[in-house]
DNA sequence: GGTTATATTGAATCTCTAC
DNA sequence: AGTAGAGATTCAATATAAC
């Protein structure tokens, strides 16, 4: 068992699978020590008697044992249990995903709220090759519902932008994801050859749930850990994971699987940044170096307005003296503007945006 | 003001918008008498400041004191008086629709289980056209929730499968249905000009829920009347509604719709085919798909050149950053090119064009 | 009249840092 | 803790204007 460091100073069983009741390990552990927490707890599933396909073949449902719960009262009292557990682990700054189905997630998302967690999206895992609904008699349950949350209002969680913007080449990541369920290859077997998980989750939805709202080195744990998605993908993402799994013949498929997992080289590992992440370079910079003069003049984008530079690098035109941001903002009549992609320079007879010049400077500072 | 009589005998004040609070209203009709209700019961939205766009354009938000609640032990208070009021109006084999977002719909599914509902499917309106994540500081709210139950478990139901079969050329109905937003023609305006609801529910979803779940000449109660997209549709499809509205500003506007609406509009049944469009498929779902794994390299058709994937679905070669088209162009010393035919995979000795990892993943998706 | 830019808008819990 | 200022941020569908 690797046992590791923190600041805040507790050990934490990075990269393991711990054996036993979820909500008593995760109170043995340190609070205020995980960067997120992937959750897929039982369904509560209340099917009566058996299912048949068409053709008399029994279909294999989700019947086992731990999925069994007497009545709302005794699941609302689970769950509550494990979120708590759960939300005291959490790093001020950490965020909760928890995925279910109709079955139970309105009283897991019920339960979220009433803790304090503050709800980020709702999203949706369409189902590209669903198992039909046999019967005819209900649409064909082609989804499933994750809750994206974090520990509380106004909390800075992670969420990379950019990453899942490239992801879904160029357009904001929409907060519903088709992917395939899991099987062929990937679908873990057990000795006999049946799935050895009867929920086993995609690595496509682990992996996009962790580039979105963890970094490289984050802490992961799943309480429910199963065959170990979470942990393969947190693997070769190189983040640390921490299982949680009651089930010995879960942890024993779980584990085979984890050590045949690589991590992603470090360059491959290195995702599409945000601008909020760059360094802040004041506009007086671009004076200072001489990049610009004072006394030269700036042009609005839109050809509509001008102003001067002055030596302590704000403008002037128009009456208005101050920032860049607040002398666009002025000309304009808007509420606000970004200076830097609002105002260009004349350059013979090309408009060259100042923007321009910070992404110099920018790139001289990462030399 | 039409009133008829049905089996168990009551006067139900048919095809009309009854004023007022709907708890009280809905506790003044006969119990066991309606056939379906769909609820578009306030979100609770909770919005703090004011949200502009990029281009500094205020956003109009649902900022009207009908959604304003003061916790959410109120907003749960109004859903149990609501919900009991409408189960009790419910024959027993009556079913209800409740549609909402993450603000709501968790504490309404756990309120209709409380009650003795049994869901029968949770579906999501997929928005084609929602509106964007302004700040990037979330995905795109690009769905609602709706969750249809019946009055209690084992209760007959209706559903017309075949119906909605039909409707979805020949395959299952899902349970997401891809549906745009209400605007054009079919959003209705007030006398300025302005929206004339905040929230308008688009009819083809209506309709999909009436031809589903209703037969002609049933009941339809809609609590939450709004502008009445529940009873134009009604009226279209041949059946019955009972509107309940509180803001005479609605209403009115309802009634001057539902004048003008007329059964059976051809119009209105081709609306709500939706035509199925080619999915887009980014490149990196290949990535989260594991198609490719991130710090694989493609080679370009040409064998000149180089790149390796990252876990975002970008490419990095030669010190150039981006989507496939562009570390493509970059390379070529093109203004642009389709990284989907310029760059390929090596399998053995082979070199794949990545196109045919796409056209796999849209194979799938026909299914 | 037809085609091409530009403007508007939609159920939204939508920033971060320094003072 | 509250405030002020820097500065980052959008997709699809209509409607209207311009050419």
């Amino acid at each position: 068992m690797t046992m590791t460091n923190r600041k805040g100073a507790s050990a934490l069983p990075l990269n393991t699978i711990l054996a036993g009741d979820c909500i008593e390990i995760m109170n043995s552990l340190p609070e205020n020590s995980i960067d997120l927490i992937f959750a897929d707890p039982p369904y509560n599933l209340q099917l009566k008697g058996e299912l048949h396909r068409p053709d008399n073949s029994r279909v294999d449902a989700v019947d086992d044992h731990w999925d069994q719960f007497s009545s709302f009262a005794a699941y609302d009292r689970f769950t509550q249990d494990w979120l708590a557990a759960a939300r005291r682990l959490l790093k001020p700054n950490g965020a909760i995903w928890v995925i279910g189905s109709y079955h139970n997630i309105f009283r897991v998302g019920a339960s979220l709220q009433n803790q304090g967690f503050w709800i980020l999206n709702d999203v949706i895992w369409r189902k590209s090759n669903p198992m039909p609904n046999f019967r005819g008699k209900r649409f064909t349950n082609a989804h499933e519902t994750m809750i994206w949350a974090s520990k509380s209002e106004g909390a800075k969680y992670t969420f990379n932008y950019e990453a899942l913007k490239a992801l879904n080449e160029g357009i904001q990541m929409r907060s519903d994801w088709v992917l395939p369920i899991c099987n062929g290859g990937e679908r873990l077997k057990d000795d006999n050859g049946d799935k050895a998980h009867p929920t086993q989750k995609p690595e496509s939805l682990l992996h996009r749930v962790l580039v979105g709202s963890t970094n490289p080195g984050d802490v992961v744990l799943d309480p429910f850990f199963g065959t170990g998605t979470t942990g393969a993908v947190a693997k070769m993402l190189g983040r640390d994971f921490i299982g949680i799994e009651r089930e010995a013949a879960y942890r024993k498929v779980a584990q085979k699987r984890l050590d045949g997992v690589r991590k992603f080289d470090r360059e491959a590992l290195q995702v599409s940044a945000s601008k909020r992440a760059e360094p802040r370079i004041p506009f007086g910079q671009l004076v200072e170096r001489g990049m610009l003069r004072p006394g030269e003049e700036l042009y609005s984008m839109n050809g509509r307005f001008k102003a001067k530079v002055r030596a302590d690098g704000t403008l002037v035109g128009n009456d208005v003296k101050g920032s860049i941001h607040q002398v666009g903002a002025a000309m304009e009549g808007a509420p606000s503007c970004n200076g830097w992609t609002y105002w260009a320079y004349k350059q013979g007879d090309q408009m060259v945006p100042i923007d321009l010049l910070r992404q110099k400077i920018r790139a001289e500072l990462a030399n």
